[in-house]
DNA sequence: AGCACGCCGACT
DNA sequence: GTCGGCGTGCTC
């Protein structure tokens, strides 16, 4: 039987309600289904409290994927043992805090042998919702349970702070000041601090008070005179809202902005997944604020996830100046307390909207109203290590958890969302009208074939670009690789420098001139001759941003140039100087990574150069066509968002390939539909399921032979079950040999995910009892990439 | 993952 | 003689 708890990112959202509930009440109640062992005995939330629960299976902070039996000491919790409560448990020989998951009356160890639990730290338990989000998301990545909620717990939490707001004092005089002036007598600091707070009829904070050199003494000296009142407030005010909920009056929508909010509003008090598909410029943003104005309206919270790099300053304060309520944000800047209030405003509901990055999904919320995923074909919501969830598949399944409508924004959908579109399960909202006059700018391939280049630039191209900058423009020449050059090769011999701990070449820097492995730490200087055979002559091989920097600095010697990558831009504050810059509008080149691709407006951008297209035609990793379509019309759109047309130039080896034409001819939508029928052939995603267990070890042999038994005793359970799961491998990994560690992999698939579910939860088991300490191994349960 | 226990190499 | 290497086992 298929799971529907399960299955959720795939679940129908076209088709209404009746089943659909009662389907989602049977899932609550019979949580076995699906369980990989651990959660056989998961209460649902509505479970009658146990006071007198007689054994607390609890979730310990470990890879270990079981529950762990304790007996309960001390008063139980004023609303009786439930799940979700947290508990400091003895753990071997440590101590740790770990979260209540079920109540029962019987262990499978002898009650005896169980330890008491050491101490009881909340009186409530956490969040439902909270705890739902984890438990399927430990079952769906197959991940321990303990790890996945110390993982989505604040850090305070984790460590048994009590889950109470953070407050802060408010002092207000409760007198007029010339009463309180006659009442002081003599006191000179505290009349000073009396006409401070008289000119503050709200009152003024601690902090505040504190900042204009006052003590808390003299405040107290106040407040016993019965001068001043305290009063604590949480930090994120509750803001009792009177009066309109904008602060800036909403745009004007045009026609088809206008019939993708009215099927919004449609679907607010259910499940309704939807697809907003909406070129570059076309106004995503405005539906968004304004689907956000309703879920406000109905006194309803929303949760925004958007990429790591899509938080920046100016969306949040595009947020921040519509509303008339708080926006919290989650980014990476905030300290663990920051996180914790920010946390606990949306758990609470005094944060009506809440906006973060990937690990915002697991912000649990008062009042569930809807869930935007903005721009969400972008990898970043998919974590790439430990816990290796997927935050869009995860807010779909929150969002039909919670009966919320959820909302997909991208000019560049991923297949998987596109193939759900199509078939009716997601509702297709498109948006084709740019808000700017301008059709958004063609691709124009240009022939590298053959041609003399300077900094990986031809001479047309550098010709465009000199065009682009007599006519007042900016440019922007993107180059998907950091460094002066991708190899060092020896022109007598052929040597070309190669990491000494993974199977890559070694990237030449300028600045500081060096050798670098982007795969490891490692560094070497560079060398004066070839180590191979003496030879001099050393020659980069390729461009890489720095390179191309130089090369435009001598042809463009007047014309400021701005280089932005992970090298430039270490510092956060360096990057916003530098876009501050380009925002002036004045003539420069821009070269660059994708970080200056995605999220920031350009608006003086004429000309996009693509230095070379070529990086994902033809590459190994199923996945890589897609991402560099998507990158490539995310570039594009760069160019001409203002009132003046755009040109964007692609250089490739490859002018003739058929997918890239199709992109550049017919545009994104066209190749992805024809991708989708080459992954339909190829059984890949979205078409069957993919999980993915990887093997590393120092020695490749150990990795192999472990890999090897996994795969041998996966293939006859298998056969002994008659499953439709397809396992292959063990393979090596695509780059086998990465900081000296060896890398193989078995690779399952199914049509189905409840079968592909089983096997990977079976394949997990074993391996938990078998493998050696010397391997260490990952399951990746949808995987973005097979390397 | 931690953290202990346990059994073999070069050192005060 | 012992300090410490990391292999192995356990965590209710």
């Amino acid at each position: 039987m298929e799971s529907r708890s399960f299955a959720a990112p795939d679940l129908p959202g076209g088709a209404t309600s009746d089943k659909r509930r009662t389907l989602r009440r049977k899932a609550q109640h019979s949580s076995t289904v699906l369980d990989g062992g651990q959660l056989a005995d998961f209460k649902p939330d509505d479970a009658a409290p146990a006071t007198q629960a007689r054994v607390l299976r609890v979730a310990v902070p470990t890879p270990l994927r079981r529950l762990f039996d304790y007996r309960p000491a001390g008063a139980p919790p004023a609303g009786g043992w439930r799940a979700g409560i947290r508990v400091k448990v003895p753990f071997g020989r440590r101590e740790l805090v770990g979260i209540v998951i079920a109540c029962a009356a019987e262990s499978d160890l002898p009650l005896a042998q169980l330890k008491p639990i050491v101490a009881c730290l909340d009186a409530e338990p956490l969040p439902a919702d909270w705890l739902w989000l984890c438990e399927f998301t430990a079952r769906y990545y197959q991940h321990a349970l303990g790890d996945t909620l110390h993982n989505a717990l604040p850090v305070p939490l984790r460590q048994g702070r009590p889950l109470e707001a953070r407050t802060r004092e408010r002092w207000r005089l409760e007198t007029a000041e010339t009463t309180a002036l006659e009442q002081l007598g003599r006191a000179p600091r505290q009349r000073e601090l009396v006409t401070l707070l008289a000119q503050h009829r709200h009152g003024l904070v601690t902090s505040a008070v504190s900042a204009q050199g006052f003590t808390r003494a003299q405040l107290q000296g106040l407040a016993r005179r019965g001068l001043v009142s305290c009063h604590e407030e949480p930090l994120t005010a509750a803001t009792a809202l009177s009066g309109p909920l904008l602060a800036t009056p909403a745009l004007t929508l045009n026609r088809e902005q206008a019939a993708a909010l009215a099927a919004l509003h449609e679907g607010l008090d259910r499940y309704h997944p939807c697809l907003l598909h909406g070129v570059t410029g076309s106004g995503k943003t405005e539906v968004y604020l304004q689907l956000i104005e309703a879920v406000l309206g109905q006194g309803k919270q929303a949760l925004v996830l958007v990429p790591e790099i899509g938080l920046t300053p100016q969306t949040l304060a595009r947020f921040r100046k519509r509303f008339r309520v708080p926006v919290v944000a989650l980014h990476s800047g905030l300290t663990d307390l920051e996180r914790l209030d920010a946390w606990e405003a949306a758990r609470s509901g005094r944060a009506p909207v809440v906006i973060g990055t990937r690990s915002a999904i697991f912000t649990p919320l008062a009042r569930p109203g809807a869930i935007i995923v903005d721009e969400e074909h972008d990898g970043s919501f998919k974590q790439q290590d430990g816990l290796r969830y997927h935050a869009r598949d995860l807010a779909i399944a929150r969002a039909h958890r919670e009966g919320i409508p959820i909302l997909l924004g991208s000019a560049t959908p991923s297949l998987e969302s596109l193939a759900q579109a199509r078939s009716g399960r997601y509702r297709h909202l498109r948006l084709t009208t740019r808000a700017s006059r301008h059709a958004p700018a063609r691709l124009e391939l240009t022939d590298l074939r053959g041609r003399v280049r300077q900094g990986g630039l031809i001479p047309p191209v550098i010709e465009a670009i000199r065009q682009a900058l007599a006519a007042e423009g900016q440019v922007l020449v993107f180059i998907n690789r950091r460094g002066f050059s991708p190899s060092l090769a020896c022109h007598q011999c052929g040597w070309i420098a190669e990491c000494r701990h993974c199977d890559s070449r070694l990237t030449l820097h300028r600045q500081p001139p060096r050798l670098v492995c982007h795969h490891c730490e490692h560094q070497q200087p560079q060398p004066d001759a070839c180590p191979s055979c003496g030879s001099a002559d050393l020659r980069p091989l390729g461009a890489g941003t720095e390179r191309t920097e130089e090369t435009l600095a001598t042809l463009f010697p007047q014309t400021p140039i701005y280089r932005i990558d992970r090298d430039s831009t270490r510092r956060k504050e360096a990057l916003d100087q530098v876009l501050g810059e380009i925002r002036r509008g004045e003539p420069s080149l821009l070269v660059g990574t994708q970080m200056l691709a995605k999220g920031h407006h350009l608006p003086h951008v004429t000309l996009v150069v693509v230095v070379n297209a070529d990086a994902g035609l033809y590459a190994s990793d199923f996945r890589a066509l897609e991402q560099s379509a998507q990158l490539l019309i995310q570039v594009a759109g760069r160019a001409g968002r203002a009132e003046r047309p755009g040109r964007v130039l692609v250089q490739t080896l490859h002018p003739d390939d058929p997918n890239l034409r199709l992109l550049a001819d017919s545009g994104y939508d066209a190749l992805a539909y024809q991708l989708l029928e080459e992954r339909r052939l190829a059984a890949l995603p979205p078409y069957r399921h993919l999980a993915l267990a990887r093997f590393e070890a120092v020695k490749e042999d150990d990795a192999q032979a472990t890999a090897a038994a996994a795969g041998e005793a996966l293939r006859e359970w298998l056969a002994a079950r008659g499953s439709p799961v397809h396992a292959l491998g063990p393979v090596p990994a695509p780059m086998e040999r990465r900081q000296n560690r060896y890398h193989v992999q078995l690779m399952l698939s199914a049509e189905r995910r409840s079968a592909l579910h089983e096997a990977a939860a079976w394949l997990v088991t074993r391996l938990e009892q078998e493998s050696s300490r010397r391997v260490r191994w990952s399951l990746d349960v949808d995987p973005m990439t097979l390397s």
